[in-house]
DNA sequence: CGCCAGGTTGATTTCGCTCAAGCAATGTGG
DNA sequence: CCACATTGCTTGAGCGAAATCAACCTGGCG
């Protein structure tokens, strides 16, 4: 597992560091592993499962930032400046998580100085992943919005049928996927409606069946006459 | 000026080798620093002036992103990764900016790993913001959006006049203010408009008039009855 | 002078939000 | 086991914000 993380940089002697510094927690759906506001503790590493990055506005409303899955690491901002959390971290299922104390973080990070390089190649890819998305929710339609949304789900949650059609178990309810394409929930039911009856895209609870992806590709394009 | 930069963290004969690798560029208003999708030559860092970080999509459409001032260090993403630049990098008027070359950068950052957690603090504070703005244009309506995006050039722009009031200067064009608030810019001209009908702000081409700042963050709040 | 980019304004339409009701699945306490 | 809340989702009606399309104005600038 380490391997496939950012953790694989580290040489021998500094596993062994790490090994004495971390422990392993299992999580079910809904739990936290930290809050907005609390003090850093140290780097959370997903081993398995999928943990959501929610940040809260004043008025309460909730927005899903990200996604972590197996090999990604959280919270080391908070460790690295000092300041409290500026985001929730939750299991979205069962889920594996490994916890290494700031403390260790640091020994490491001053061991290694690749393990520091390698955490900011990873957060040099969000901020990416995150101006994307801004220039996403400046120019797009919420329809067009939603059918990128789920092009992206289907990399890591797809499955291709015997008929050529796709499958896809979505990990977030209609409230999430709402929050994550900038809407309100009704106006997402709303968009699914739409998809139903235009054949792109049919949706039974969590479960999605989309019949040519290609369809979805053709909604991300603003609407050109040509 | 230095001082004031990620590269502070450099020891004597660091900086030497900085100095070295190093060269000092004069741009003029809408020259370019470097372009999406070319590859990264080097680190800029701003010693004067104002940048523009721009993404285009698909269309063509252009978000401004983020404004870069004296001490920022930009494109280093790219030199990091060896991916092309995903941005385009534009002196908003006269600036001056430094190049250090990749090749020095890589042995800075081999040399004094602090440069590189330096880097990374760097860049999770612009992931935070980046975050922050997500969440803004998820929730916020534009003439909020607008508001608060005043607020925040007043911090680098603003002055306080002797009867209270603070005068700002736009850096920025209307076009570029919609961009990146993800509105139309007649929409922005439009919200100005309204601006200054309810007294809140007066626009006389890039110059503004704020006769009382906590109008504009009264503005923010959501439309609550109470 | 004509041209052009940047900006404003108007008319119209569309999209998405708000408020509200209703429904199915799930849970809880008596 | 049932009455009843709760939660997540869908659907409808109406409205308001913002996009679109278009005209027009202004200040540079060759």
């Amino acid at each position: 597992m380490r391997k496939r993380s950012d953790w694989s940089v580290l040489g021998q002697d500094e596993v062994t560091l790490l090994a004495s510094g971390q422990s392993s927690y299992s999580y079910s759906a809904g739990e936290s592993l930290y809050s907005m506001g609390e003090a850093g503790d140290g780097v959370y590493c997903v081993c398995s499962g999928t943990v959501a990055i929610r940040r809260l506005d004043a008025e309460g409303n909730s927005v899903l930032l990200q996604l972590a899955y197996p090999g990604d690491s959280l919270g080391y901002e908070a460790v690295l400046t000092g300041e409290p959390h500026r985001c929730n971290a939750e299991a979205l299922g069962p889920a594996n998580v490994c916890h290494i104390r700031s403390q260790t973080v640091r020994a490491l990070l001053d061991k290694n100085p690749n393990l520091g390089l390698q955490f900011l190649r990873r957060t040099a890819a969000s901020l990416d992943d995150a101006q994307d998305k801004l220039v996403h929710h400046a120019t797009l339609s919420n329809r067009a919005k939603l059918a990128h949304l789920l092009l992206i789900l289907m990399d890591r949650y797809g499955r291709l049928t015997a008929d050529g059609a796709s499958t896809l178990h979505l990990p977030v309810s209609r409230r999430d996927l709402a929050s994550m394409i900038g809407a309100r929930h009704e106006t997402v039911s709303r968009i699914i409606g739409r998809f139903e009856t235009d054949g792109i895209a049919y949706f039974s609870g969590r479960s999605v069946r989309i019949p040519q992806v290609n369809a979805l590709v053709e909604e991300i394009r603003p609407q050109l006459v040509g």
